[in-house]
RNA sequence: GGAGAGGUGGCAGAGUGGUCGAAUGCACUGGUUUCGAAAACCAGCAGGGGCGAAAGUUCCUCGUGGGUUCGAAUCCCACCCUCUCCGCCA
């Protein structure tokens, strides 16, 4: 959520930034109805001033004196009840219309409809040759009988999967190496609830709007796709000491995801599953543009070190407007390549929103001045799994069929070749 | 699943119809004292919205939404949430 005031004062700003992002939404419709909340506030203001007056008066009144009162006051709560009825329903409109603003997308944002219009910002390591013809993950692992995906689809349907002997010990493999990498960052580990509540999912934007994308439980609790929502409800409504500033967690959670207008795509393998494993990084900070800049490149770049141990050829796109969500300002994404598709495929997603979330979840913090301010919010992908496998098992595949370690793994895989004799 | 208790400022916690946006304590900020600090003492200190250059002034907020009343933190209703005990269970 914006601030109504810097909507009201930066309308083509804000205009602009929704027309960036390919979001339609009516500003003008917006500060119309602000204005109609403003002015009736005003006049209800202005009764309610006399109203506490009257009835203080009200107090020592006897008599006819206070007949008279009595008489007035009726006269005042009648026109008063009407308007309040009339805010009720402006203010409902009003609270709809701005929780579908969307945040304004930085200078830098390239321009664009899709993830096709994302802009290479750099590329790391010599993509893979190979003597012979790679084949998928789906094969090579399905051959190596550390995945299963028809029993996958037979027991927990479409996008269903079981991992298996050294499948899970390479999942396990990288989990270790990300605690270890991340944690050497200064980032405070926790575990963090998957089942939660609406108003976290309110809070980070991922509703009212994404509710086809999420699955929800029959006492109203949605499974989040992200540790990201758990771990920005975690302040929910507090203010922080500016002092405790920044707070950088890494989250670990598993996630759900329905991928409701994704049902062509991907149907096969690791890369889109409805759940699956995150380490997630969350960082809130003093509310300074230029700290949130920073921070930005920061977490990015520990997701990119981490591939860089791993030895995975990528690149890192600067998402274009089309392809931000609702409250991000700016978006890096990191894209392993997946010999199999002969293609980048999305590992990690960094993105910063200013204090567009934190407005939402009400997360305050008590700035040097004595100020009340509003943190900014950051998160990035640490490391997903299963998906990393993907990147892993193909490009470190040999003809035989069988997969090379990652070096940095093997201390954690306990062998250097999965499927060797 | 059954029974009960409760939601008040940064925190703890009083307040059961009118000078209550709210005692008190802690925390915090400033000052006195000190070589400096601690302690003590003095003072300040909820958030948000109007109007105003400012001083100030006014409205809203005691979980949320309704109701009763001239007047509600306080009474009534509904909902949400939390805790405790019993049962069941990882």
């Amino acid at each position: 959520m914006l601030d109504i005031h810097f909507i009201r004062e930066n309308a083509d700003i804000v205009k602009a930034g929704a027309v960036k992002k390919h979001i339609d939404v009516d500003i003008d419709r917006l500060l119309a109805v602000d204005d109609e909340r403003k002015r009736i506030r005003l006049e209800l203001d202005t009764k309610r001033a006399e109203q506490t007056r009257r009835s203080s008066e009200m107090r020592n009144a006897e008599g006819e004196e206070r007949e008279k009162l009595l008489e007035a006051m009726r006269h005042l709560k009648n026109g008063m009840s009407e308007q309040e009825e009339k805010l009720k329903e402006v203010m409902a409109e009003w609270q709809k219309l701005m929780l579908m603003v969307p945040n304004v997308p930085d200078m830098s944002v390239p321009d664009g409809e899709s993830d096709a219009d994302n802009f290479e910002v750099r590329k790391w390591g010599t993509l893979p040759q190979f003597s012979f013809e790679p084949k998928s993950h789906v094969e090579l692992m399905t051959a190596l009988d550390i995945a299963d995906f028809e029993r996958g689809a037979k027991v927990a349907g479409f996008r269903g999967y079981f991992l298996k002997g050294d499948g899970v010990l390479l999942a396990n493999a990288v989990w270790q190496l990300a605690l270890k990498h991340f944690s050497a960052k200064g980032l405070a580990l926790m575990s963090v609830p998957s089942l939660v509540r609406r108003e976290s999912f309110m809070g980070t934007g991922y509703l009212p709007q994404g509710e086809e994308d999420l699955y929800k439980t029959q006492d109203g609790e949605y499974l989040a796709g992200t540790g990201e929502v758990a771990t920005m409800g975690y302040y929910m409504n507090e203010t922080l000491e500016a002092s405790a500033l920044p707070v950088k967690f890494l989250a670990f959670s598993p996630c759900f995801r329905r991928e409701a207008g994704a049902h062509g795509k991907d149907v096969r393998g690791l890369i889109r599953v409805h759940e699956f494993f995150k380490w997630e990084q969350v960082v809130l900070c003093r509310a300074e543009h230029d700290e949130s800049v920073r921070t930005h490149e920061w977490l990015n770049r520990n997701t990119e070190e981490f591939i860089e141990l791993l030895k995975i050829p990528y690149h890192m796109v600067a998402n274009c407007g089309g392809d931000l969500g609702l409250g991000q300002v700016k978006k890096y994404d990191i894209e392993l390549w997946v010999p199999g598709e002969k293609k980048y495929r999305e590992i990690s997603s960094a993105s910063y929103f200013h204090d567009f979330q934190t407005r939402r979840l009400n997360i305050r913090y008590r700035d040097s001045e004595g100020n009340m301010r509003f943190p900014h919010s950051l998160n990035s992908t640490a490391i997903p799994t299963p998906r990393i496998l993907v990147s892993i098992i193909e490009n470190y595949q040999q003809e035989d069929g069988t997969i090379r370690v990652p070096e940095a793994l093997v201390p954690y895989v306990g062998k250097s070749i999965i499927g060797g004799a």
